[in-house]
DNA sequence: TTGTATGCGTTATCAA
DNA sequence: TTGATAACGCATACAA
């Protein structure tokens, strides 16, 4: 009843558990003839290895695990995009993939996700939780011996990480001097919440390209939102209720941008015709939203793939200093930040 | 350098193994006295098992492995509510989660999915690809044994197999009901892709609830998607074009909503006073859709734990005939579909 | 080119 | 209540 092991492969095929094990691996030669008889013991019994007994002795589990957070998080395109990208580049390198839940984003509770990688010996850690206030003041005290090497996202670039992270600053200024450009004198965001890394950046980024535009970045041109769609909705009332003069708005994620044509649209002002509205993520339905939504692509894809190359490096003892990679975002435009464009 | 084991935790506590191992399981009584000198070891050490040994010997993983397709379709508002719910559960019941990929969503080609489950001795498997034509044919022809138990979503409920679904039929006789109560008399329908169970069964909701009201379901009120929102954008073109009398739309899910949404807009139609309409899925943002969307909750997330509890009862062997189950969804109905009532 | 023996970290059986 | 030993499925060093 329990599955054929190499064992069985190797009685039915008259020969020893080693030469079965050779055949698979290919790192011993095996003459044709017992190939060819292998294979065909192989077939009848419908053999597949044991990763866990391999693993065992190999002391190589060929898993990556991923760390995200629970609930909405995962709902969040950034992650599924990412996912994919990863998830590629795992099966190319021929690693599966196995899905830690971290249980507070904000939390300093990493342990219970750490030791779940480990309980399974995987080769390697994707740490995809966003960096939140302190929420990575683990990685200065873990004793690193015992756990397997982790690669970060979504976190600032550290000497002693591995990370592979997009430039949420330069991002937003791509997105802020576009405004500008286009323009607008009283360009207001909506951020984040101010206590996650991105979020800062990305406001960062707002600053300074007003500052380098000679404009000022007045506080009442920043509302903070929670990444959600209703949130941008607020917030754009906040902005409109403090800012009678706004005439430019970015929101630093597509969701929010949403939430903020609610409330252009509830008030009768019209994007991009009274207000431009920029966002950032360039999500699929960014292009349908009316009008179609300007927005700061990021490589997500690209990221995971990178992440998993670079974990691949370290396990294989290839990477000398811990890798930092930064992606650069692009800029695609659309009408909701074009005062000029004629209605499609 | 390779972690403690259970032999170096009970070298340094002073006892066998196997006492060890009881201590930590709790499978036979162990002295306090011991017990302490043995959970001061284990801090000491920072010992964590080896779940790859345990599942060795006990042949039992505590691995469940999720399958799901490639690309786009973890973005999908579905795949990241239902993982949400599988984890919580997941967790709950001691399992960990690998994530596997169907190459292709239509293909038959299940084998390398269901073998990388296979080789890692997962208990159960979580079949989370949709059914899109014959791509659940295999499960007829496969020989059971040998593979881990599976439960099916996303699929029509069959004798054989454990499956957890969702009534889409009813989703969209609830919507398409919902228009009629509301006044409309052409109610035309947008599609997912019509080689889709899911979009079959919602085209068959809508056909069912305008037949028990005594209308037409005309073919020409029938426009076929993709479930993106640029496929909503054109299937609302289509409809508009083929209908001069048009005052309903129900669209498949939210995204195609937004993209008909945005036609609406295009062509200066009000929605709702001009036209009704309505969706599947009730994604988050679908509230600040502009006009705030109708649409169709899914009980994905606690879809996700009732798969995993039918896995587990199958795993445990409690359960009898294959478990279906199939959840009723409900309607939540907005602004876009209701002509009288007065804006926010 | 192939067979034999040992060990990976753990649990279970048996004896003490 | 505890210790010794075998076994889980596989890969490898060594012998043939």
């Amino acid at each position: 009843m329990s599955p054929p092991t190499i064992i069985d492969v190797a009685h039915r095929a008259g020969v020893s558990p080693g030469t079965v094990s050779n055949a698979l691996s290919g790192k011993r030669p095996v003459s044709a003839a017992t190939r060819a008889r292998i294979e065909q013991a192989i077939a009848e019994l419908g053999y597949a290895p044991n990763f866990m007994a391999r693993g065992l002795v190999n002391q190589r589990s060929h898993i990556i695990a991923i760390v995200v957070t629970e609930f909405r998080d995962l709902g969040f395109y950034g992650y599924s995009s990412t996912l994919t990208g990863i998830q590629q580049k795992a099966t190319k390198l021929g690693y599966s993939l196995m899905l830690n839940f971290a249980a507070d984003p904000t939390g300093r509770e990493v342990l219970p996700a750490l030791n779940g990688a480990k309980k399974y010996q995987a080769d390697g850690v994707i740490w995809a939780v966003h960096e939140i206030e302190g929420n990575r003041d683990w990685t200065a005290s873990l004793d690193a011996a015992g756990y397997p090497p982790i690669v970060h996202l979504h976190t600032r670039p550290q000497p002693h990480l591995a990370v592979v992270t997009i430039d949420n600053r330069a991002g937003a200024r791509l997105a802020t001097g576009h405004l500008i450009e286009q323009g607008a004198k009283t360009i207001g965001i909506i951020t984040g919440p101010l206590n996650w890394w991105e979020a800062q950046e990305r406001l960062a980024g707002w600053r300074e390209a007003l500052l380098a535009a000679g404009l000022f970045a007045d506080e009442a041109l920043v509302a903070e939102g929670d990444w959600l769609a209703d949130s941008g909705r607020l917030a754009m009332e906040t902005l409109l209720a403090r800012n009678p003069g706004l005439d430019a708005v970015f929101a630093s994620n597509d969701t929010m941008a949403l939430g903020a044509l609610h409330t252009a649209h509830a008030r009768g002002l019209a994007v991009p015709d009274d207000l431009l509205l920029a966002g950032f993520d360039n999500t699929p339905e960014a292009a349908v939203y009316w009008p179609p939504l300007t927005s700061v692509r990021q490589g997500l894809r690209q990221m995971g793939c990178l992440a998993v190359e670079t974990l691949h490096a370290i396990i294989e003892e290839q990477a000398g200093a811990p890798p930092q990679i930064q992606l650069q975002p692009e800029l695609v435009v659309r009408r909701s930040s074009q005062k000029t464009a004629a209605a499609a």
